[in-house]
DNA sequence: GTCTATACTGTGATAGAC
DNA sequence: GTCTATCACAGTATAGAC
């Protein structure tokens, strides 16, 4: 009855094993998406057997929807802290980096929600529609003002978001495909992108 | 006998069933993934049966590989193109901007190729590795030449092009989120996205 | 060359012993 | 609370009629 719906009440043990299945869950989603992810990879890669998995969550889709619903709020973390400021260059270019950091720290958690997003987020697009857009309107509001204020260059502020988000993810997401190309020189990948990108969005919003 | 691997020796029938089996299979593919693909899907999207979908194809393997195959030359066809100029910010935009419209007009095979890299690139590392690397290695010079010519700011060549691809893909890719968040102003998304990156890599490379 | 029927495997989920 | 055994079904693929 214990079931893990619920985050109260539990052993210790309960917990224990809870975000075992879930940190192993979230490795199979991430690479295979929700319908190509199997029970049996996740029980595999967690060493609990698939009952057991099942005793604690009510099926393939709750634990799938858990670890959705934990993401969204660690994903908006680095907007929400895009605040006002007398420097919007440097506010921006600090969005930037902790965006990169988190794709460098939390590369599963990207893919994860990249995967949702390219099957048309059926299981998100409520929490895009609500919460995502209600914090962009909100972000882009100040961008705009900055903008307005003369504090940066006149730029689409919708569009700006857009582009910081498509370049910090990319380096989680298309991994591989920056390996293959940098091979030798992929190990300092992240930190070559960090120069790139504080250079390229300083020259884009610097007057 | 006849199976659809060599494209030659074929009646117009055979040509034309092909044809509709791979348009279905890259409408599933692209959405679910190759692993969350299944061949009933394929049968349903192309009004073909499951067996003739297996007389015409050696398997769903079979089918994936050859929309692979086929996708990374149309792929690479924009960079391709990106020639010397003794407008190199011109040149670059360009090549933005075709590579923009591709996500437009294409978005189902920008798609297909994300879900293979998110996944690890498992059917297609070796040409990663390979066409693909040769082909950036060889832009790559070509730009670093401009930067040390002084005909455009200096930059590294390898993570401008990264940013091209990231910022471009994500309007085929992400185009759920991105309406989601522009919502009734989404209508002309191709266009804002159009002014604004040409704006930003105008900003990027001018000196 | 295409279909119906079917074999065989993988997958989600449950029953019941311990 | 966890495991073994097992079910029902979906999925890939093939055999063989037409």
């Amino acid at each position: 009855m214990a079931r893990a719906a619920s985050t109260k009440g539990q052993t210790r043990i309960q917990r224990e094993k809870t975000e075992e299945i879930l940190e192993a869950a979230l490795e199979v989603f991430a690479t295979y998406g929700f319908r190509g992810a199997t029970i049996d990879q996740i029980a595999l890669q967690s060493g609990l057997s698939k009952p057991n998995i099942l005793y604690y969550f009510d099926g393939k889709e709750a634990i799938h929807a858990k670890l959705l619903s934990r993401l969204l709020t660690t994903w908006l973390e680095p907007l929400k802290h895009l605040g006002d400021s007398d420097n919007p260059v440097d506010e921006i270019c600090a969005y930037v980096a902790r965006k990169l950091a988190m794709s460098r720290d939390y590369p599963r958690e990207s893919r994860l929600f990249a995967n949702e997003i390219i099957q048309g987020a059926p299981r998100i697009l409520t929490e895009l529609k609500g919460q995502l857009k209600t914090l962009t309107d909100e972000k882009a509001a100040l961008i705009q003002n900055w903008c307005d204020a003369g504090l940066i260059k006149p730029i689409d502020p919708y569009h700006l978001i857009f582009s910081i988000w498509a370049t910090t993810q990319h380096y989680a997401d298309f991994d591989v495909q920056v390996c293959a190309v940098l091979s030798d020189k992929a190990d300092s990948r992240f930190d070559q992108a960090a120069a790139f990108l504080d250079n390229m969005y300083r020259a884009t919003l610097t007057h």
